[in-house]
RNA sequence: GGAGGAAUUCCCGAGUUGGCCAAAGGGGGCAGACUGUAAAUCUGCUGGCAACGCCUUCGCAGGUUCGAAUCCUGCUUCCUCCA
């Protein structure tokens, strides 16, 4: 085999929507070596349980760990049930709360289900950190902390800005990078992976293979998913994301509100398209193609890779239905109701379609009610409701009287 | 160990000479108009209740008062500074 090729080949499908590889020549000297000794470096990949949903954000990364695995090399899921329970302090202004090991647990399990969706679960290794960093002693604790200065772990941004602002850091933080860190001195890990914010976390992996005389490994940064808004990353708490676990028609809806601007970089970094078309796409829409025809295509190829191709085309056979022609979406939930005239807002109400009579109140005067397709704006009238009436709420939410 | 400061509605954040406070403003969210689905823009809404009134809410528990987010007491939590 020719070795070079092959280093050649490889280096090129990892390097795809990589944004930094820390360094790189050390990267392809361990590529060199196991492709000589056939032997599969240990790809790493850290897992914090805190937000047990894995979105279109945690993908990018997930597919990176994929091709690696495609390519031969071991991959190894960290997950952090150890550092869950301290919380990592990365890009948050506050201290975070300490998970319970239940909580922990519970979170890790639900991960699992979905990472093997991308993941080749026969090629996966999944590891708990609790297993090497329970045992530790306090004086290995403390000989760990000894390896790092408190000026040093200061550089942080994250660090430097609370503590700037006068804001806590507990000790325990400080400890968050360092096990991350020695999580890499156990696995012996060649490459680890993370996006962007992570580079701290994922460099002190380094030191500390260094200083535990290991050859450090690569950390290797894939780029932060924008969320929906187009301006925060992708997260679970800012409401921003699609995840991997949700129902089509969601995952349509929600690809088709994100910004044009997005498009390109969905394409690039959440799905398979190659990089060829997405150039094309970018040069037909330059040309003034409908960006909404690529949101569509965007929508699909997402289904298409947690669901099915037949539920991608159910999706947007459904989604041109409720939005392009104002009709009734095909999985309407049916509430079952008895038939005695009802006050609007009550009805509204009971049907689940907003929070409260005061909310049915301010929708109906909005003119956001429609009940079977008319609108109604009187918000005292009163509804006789009737077998198979549809009742509707702004764009988005519909019910049907059982 | 000592001294001081803070806790407000989904979030941030006004309000603390007691009434005009369901509580400014911003963000977010929702709705309407517009549209290429969005975005942007404009407008409205954003505690509950068959409702021009009533009820619950300003860390928790009490108290003063005709009346408290605002005053007093105790407690909880958080922060800062000194050591």
């Amino acid at each position: 085999m020719d070795i070079k090729a092959e280093v050649d080949r490889q280096l090129r499908i990892i390097k795809r929507g990589t944004i930094e590889i820390i360094p790189e020549k050390e990267l392809i000297t361990k590529i060199e070596r196991s492709v000589k000794e056939n032997k599969p470096m240990n790809i790493k990949l850290g897992l914090d349980p805190t937000a047990p949903d894995i979105h279109l954000g945690h993908t990018v990364v997930l597919q990176k760990m994929r091709q690696f695995q495609d390519l031969g090399h071991q991959v190894i899921i960290i997950i952090g049930d150890f550092t869950g329970r301290i919380g990592d302090p990365t890009g948050k202004s506050e201290t975070r709360k300490q998970l319970t090991e239940e909580q922990v647990q519970a979170n890790a399990k639900t991960y699992m289900d979905q990472i093997f969706r991308i993941l080749d679960p026969e090629k996966t290794q999944i590891r708990f950190n609790s297993e090497w960093l329970s045992p530790l002693s306090f004086v290995d604790v403390i000989e760990l902390s000894a390896k790092y200065t408190v000026a040093r772990m200061l550089e942080r941004d994250d660090f430097t800005k609370r503590y700037r602002s006068g804001q806590a850091i507990g000790i325990h933080e400080f400890f968050y990078p360092l096990m991350q860190g020695y999580d890499s001195v156990a696995l012996e890990a060649d490459v680890e992976l993370g996006g962007t914010d992570q580079k701290f976390n994922i460099l002190m992996g380094r030191t500390l293979q260094k200083e535990y005389g290991q050859e450090p490994q690569i950390a290797l940064f894939m780029p932060i998913l924008e969320g929906l808004d187009g301006v925060q990353k992708m997260s679970k708490s800012l409401g921003n994301y699609i995840g991997i676990d949700e129902a089509p028609n969601d995952m349509f809806g929600k690809t088709m509100s994100i910004t044009d601007e997005l498009i390109l970089r969905y394409f690039e970094l959440a799905t398979h398209v190659g990089l060829d078309d997405i150039k094309k796409m970018k040069e037909e829409m330059e040309q003034g193609a409908n960006p909404r025809d690529y949101k569509i295509r965007l929508a699909k190829e997402i289904i298409g890779m947690f669901h099915s191709k037949e539920a991608a085309e159910a999706a947007e056979e459904n989604f041109k239905n409720v939005f392009a022609k104002n009709q009734i979406p095909d999985d309407i939930q049916e509430v079952e109701i008895p038939k005695e005239a009802i006050w609007i807002a009550k009805l509204l109400s009971e049907l689940g379609l907003v929070s409260s009579t005061s909310d049915g109140r301010r929708m109906t005067k909005q003119g956001a009610v429609k009940i079977d397709g008319t609108k109604v704006t009187d918000e005292k009238i009163e509804i006789v409701p009737s077998e198979g009436m549809i009742v509707q709420v702004g764009k988005r939410k519909f019910a049907k009287i059982r």
